[in-house]
DNA sequence: AAGAAAGGTTAACTTATCTAACTATTCTAT
DNA sequence: ATAGAATAGTTAGATAAGTTAACCTTTCTT
């Protein structure tokens, strides 16, 4: 079994995996979709402009905007012009009401990670965190 | 920096990078989609019903039973039923004119991640295998 | 000041998926 | 034996996810 099997074996069933438990809570319960969580995710870690959304997570930037669209729309985010230069516009989080509802979704879908990772000894929690150290190491070099 | 927030940072990007790469390859040079190369990854390791199939990459039935519509038009794959149990239906990979297309695929897909593995020292490596193993392990535990 | 570059959106299209409902076949338990 | 449950698969109808191409604005370059 080689690395790259493993690689074909863990890594798309990982985030098939996690994508509908997102699905399952995001979605059902506080009305948003996969892109639109994993957009609010970015911006709340300070990820702040559709460009580098879309640069971040591999995707084009009117998937990304449509997405920020969603996401305007219920009240969770707000385009901000950015005065000094005004082809930017800032991405920020909106009222405490969108804040706590972002909240129980992580709350949640973290929950629901912690468990999982929670079968594991110490030692093995940190080989995974090394593996992913690793996985986001060599995914992280560009095209040639 | 948490251990969930490593998981965040690293497999649903590594998919996405992945997921775009065999798009360059199997869709552009190949004429198949991404779902269907997936679902050709499973019959080749011989996971051979739709159900089966479903079960593996945590999709729905008819979603797989779409993909592997487009395989057989394209002439990749074939059904044929068991005469055993007339509800299965056993899918094979068909004329050597498919298989040859299929190695094209996996060898130009491999490749790419062959290139950014071999930019990891063997211990590295090693690490790297033992992780996905884990992650693998934790994602293979059911719902409650 | 012209042209290139960068940020973002719109439009049109394709792919990816789901749930619900249906057909056909087989199993189960009386 | 047979009604009902379970299993395998497909169809239908919907929505979500995501692309490329083209366009507007604004800023940078020279």
């Amino acid at each position: 079994m080689t690395l790259i099997e493993k690689f074909w074996e863990s890594v798309p069933t990982a985030w098939f995996r996690t994508r509908a438990r997102i699905r399952h809570t995001a979605a059902e319960q506080f009305g948003l979709t996969v892109e639109q969580f994993q957009v609010l995710r970015r911006i709340r870690h300070g990820i702040d402009s559709v460009s580098a959304i879309a640069a971040d997570k591999n995707a084009s930037r009117p998937a990304v905007s449509a997405a920020v669209d969603g996401l305007v729309t219920r009240g969770l985010v707000a385009r901000q012009t950015d005065e000094q230069d005004r082809r930017h516009i800032h991405l920020t989080l909106t009222t405490p009401a969108g804040q706590t509802a972002l909240s129980a979704i992580y709350e949640q879908t973290d929950a629901w990670l912690a468990q999982r990772l929670t079968t594991l000894t110490p030692v093995e929690q940190e080989q995974l965190q090394t593996g992913l150290e690793l996985l986001k190491k060599i995914m992280e070099i560009s095209e040639q």
